[in-house]
DNA sequence: TTTAAATAATAGTAATACTATTAAAATAAA
DNA sequence: TTTATTTTAATAGTATTACTATTATTTAAA
């Protein structure tokens, strides 16, 4: 258990997750309850969907109260947010190590499309957060965090900074691989959103998608291949 | 009055947009109520969003009640699919008609790109729904009709046909265009969800994207055809 | 040791998303 | 034409949700 805390906070440095200080009314990584609600709240959300997850089950299912996690969230919707930003910066992370010592851009593309397409293959044990489920509801619930009437507002509060830096990490080694590129930013917010629509449309509304049931993603990174690199190419 | 209920019929039966029966409890089509519950749900999800959107209030802005309205829909999320439904019955028969003298596919995904990402020019006063705000509405909320855990459950009842059926209409012509081209599902379902998040993030999240402030719906329609093109046209 | 500050649980509220009951009106049968 | 029947509609009701306020308990400071 402590030993899951401490590594938890190794992980928080090397990882440099900084996750904006409005979204919570106290933070959950500083306490054992904080860091059930993040825990449970990913696979209460995974389990039920974001319109019938409640604080009250979420309550229920941790041994806590209501009120309990209203201590640490206004309401669910800033929950969804930490939650996403927490992913984004878990992935924006993840690419930066792994695309560090990489010199060709082209290369550093196809690392980032199967970082994000084929999600989890190492990080076992680094956080008590499952980055399995949690990328399953990203993919799900994720664009439910700025598909509202308070976008702005959110926006303006900085919400949704980790998810505007991984685009544009992306957009700078779109950049790199072809200076030219007349829609570096489009391209890579498009990225990020085609991975995650072709992953839901893959396993809710497969015929939206080409792809077999037995290696379909493996062709989800074709195709963004193939459409990230053919406009890149272009002459 | 009467005369926008003949219009109506007329570009139902010329628009051919049927809409599933199991969607609603009493078509809505059918009677000034029902008339009234479209066009007002379109209007007042536009200016509340749907999470805020109840039946509550569409019953007082009609000068009706909500169990009224319960008559007509199950619930609001029903009356949302019906929406989307009826939008992109709307886009097919727009695109099968605008495309329909057009020989050369190239010049039709181009058609279809522009009519997409610039809607409403004509369609004045065809029906009863503002296609305008209806196009918003779909930007806004329309992928909230399959992000839910009931996705399967509406998809065997057949909820999502115009979607497909406009995703199929495309993805025969990309290959009309490239018979070759291993992705034409996923990439016809990609540019219509390109899109619509280019147009929602256009609007809230600008710098996600590369458009200027002035000419920013045509830059939507410059960086879907590079990305189409550049990957129909790759050797 | 008393007091104050922080933490947590209990109880409460307005609004939401529906349902069930009752009333009125339209339609059909006798 | 009257009565029965069905349809339509409004009123009232309920469980749940998303919070808030109050009260109780623990912890820490003076």
């Amino acid at each position: 258990m402590y030993f899951n805390v401490e590594i938890y906070w190794l992980m928080e440095i090397l990882l440099g997750i900084k996750i904006n200080e409005k979204l919570y009314l106290r933070n959950p990584e500083d306490t054992v309850l904080g860091r059930k609600i993040l825990k449970h709240s990913v696979e209460l959300i995974y389990k039920l969907g974001f319109e019938s997850f409640t604080f009250k089950k979420l309550a229920e299912k941790i041994g806590s109260t209501e009120s309990g996690i209203y201590r640490y969230f206004e309401n669910k919707h800033r929950l969804l947010i930490y939650i996403t930003s927490w992913y984004f910066g878990w992935l924006a992370y993840k690419i930066s190590f792994q695309t560090n010592n990489l010199k060709n851009p082209k290369i550093k593309l196809q690392k980032i499309i199967k970082l994000m397409a084929l999600p989890i293959k190492d990080d076992k044990q680094t956080s008590y957060i499952d980055e399995g489920l949690l990328h399953s509801v990203i993919v799900a619930e994720g664009s439910k965090a700025y598909l509202t009437k308070q976008v702005d507002k959110d926006n303006k509060l900085q919400f949704f900074k980790p998810y505007k830096d991984l685009c544009n990490l992306i957009g700078d080694i779109i950049l790199e691989y072809n200076p030219k590129y007349k829609y570096p930013k489009s391209l890579a917010s498009t990225i990020v959103e085609v991975v995650h629509f072709q992953n839901f449309f893959m396993h809710n509304l497969s015929s939206l998608t080409d792809y077999s049931k037995n290696n379909n993603k493996v062709e989800i990174v074709g195709f963004l291949n193939n459409l990230v690199f053919s406009s890149l190419d272009k002459k």
